[in-house]
DNA sequence: CGGCGCCTTGAGGTACGTCAACGAAAGTGG
DNA sequence: CCACTTTCGTTGACGTACCTCAAGGCGCCG
């Protein structure tokens, strides 16, 4: 861990982060509380299933997946996790931490040790902590509406649209998607068979929709993917 | 709103709440930011879609429903909730609740002014809130993988499931639990068809699994429906 | 070049969605 | 108290979208 400098100013993540308001003195005194990581590598763990849990993490960069195991061996991936967002606080629930998270692609993480939280506040963190929250919330109440969806493609293009606006809302073009999950991972986080997913795909690559390539999903007709998503009014 | 006592001591969530280990004194001032509300009767909006995020609410009594409307009119039921949960955070995305909540039954909640949390952590009730937090981010995982089960008997199951354990925490009997929500939400919040839920519940009745009526939900074979729904590991 | 994941494509069965009719319960008015 | 209406839940028949099982490409690595 690199505690000396969060590097907010070049951070991507500094227009949606907890930080985003604070004066360059604020800044200062923040890194008291909120340390960036060293980076990880694809396939490391942020943390496991059963560490303490004594922080929580804003994704900075890369990406990360958190799952959980079946006491059959095999996993249910609960969310996959771009920057500025925040995970870990289901650790809080009894100390420690009932999911794991695994890096997808060369990633850091910002950590935020709880216990300072009262500080983060004194620092004028605490609106940005309390958006970031709700986002995360809505988030979850948005992705168990996809889920209720029961045909694929509206799962597929929900998830796909989700993704589109939590880019945007980066500042990122909306129209490239990073997929650093397999699509195993992702059929398995959509309640899909791989297959399933694959068909899918592979219709809307040959209608012109989008363009997947492993690790990228290029959107060419957003409207699309709109109108085959489920419908939020207003 | 009386404001004048939250009647921690006849609570029944209070070996859940926040104020959980409160000493008296700090109870006293707690009054200060968090006030219990009226009644309210089934059917009653706690919050409205749209309406300015000032608060978040624990629920005391009763149970509610959020949910969001689609553009074509008809809702998605993003959950359900029972004394001892918190809901309303969502607002702090934006400032304004994206969804409604509704009481199921006469229900109480008691309110959190936002900026007040500084002051709970003051009195002590940062871990509680912690913990809390940490309760909502691991249920809407659960939640999660109980929708990526494409069979409809494993999602039912895991749903009584996890309510079971729900109301086990609030030290109530787990085997008789109110339904205060329609069939017709139930299956909603689901992702299935009325009709599905209705033939999986005729059919454990059948069996002698459960006993369910308008209202209420006795469970008669409880490991019956843990091998039905998800197993996590450990 | 050969091996191995990962993804794609194919064929067949089944569980759930859809549509429709029926039944039961709650609320209303006489 | 009882007919009526309305709402909600149950049961039935049928089609289809997805799951399952299986084989076949394609990239990456040794």
């Amino acid at each position: 861990m690199n505690a000396t400098d969060a590097h907010c100013a070049l951070c991507p993540t500094r227009g949606v982060c907890v930080a985003r308001d604070l004066d360059a003195g604020a800044l200062e005194r923040l890194h008291a509380c909120l340390t960036t990581s060293a980076p990880l590598h694809r396939g490391d763990h942020l943390y496991r299933s059963g560490d303490p849990a004594e922080y929580c993490f804003l994704v900075r960069s890369g990406a990360f997946k958190t799952s959980r195991l079946t006491s059959g061996g095999d996993e249910y991936i609960t969310g996959f996790h771009y920057p500025g967002e925040l995970i870990g606080l289901d650790g809080q629930n009894d100390g420690a931490f009932p999911e794991s998270a695994t890096a997808l692609d060369n990633s850091t993480v910002c950590r935020i040790r709880l216990l300072d939280l009262p500080v983060l506040w004194e620092l004028g963190a605490g609106p940005g902590l309390l958006r970031l929250l709700g986002e995360t919330m809505s988030r979850h109440a948005e992705t168990h509406i996809n889920l209720c969806q029961s045909r694929a493609p509206a799962r597929i293009a929900g998830y796909l649209t989700q993704l589109m606006s939590r880019f945007a809302r980066l500042g990122f073009d909306p129209t490239q998607l990073p997929m650093p999950m397999s699509r195993t991972d992702l059929a398995n986080h959509l309640g899909l068979t791989l297959e399933c997913l694959s068909r899918v795909l592979g219709k809307w690559k040959r209608a012109g929709v989008i363009e997947p390539t492993r690790d990228h999903v290029l959107i060419r007709k957003p409207t699309e993917l709109r109108t085959t998503a489920y419908h939020l009014a207003a």
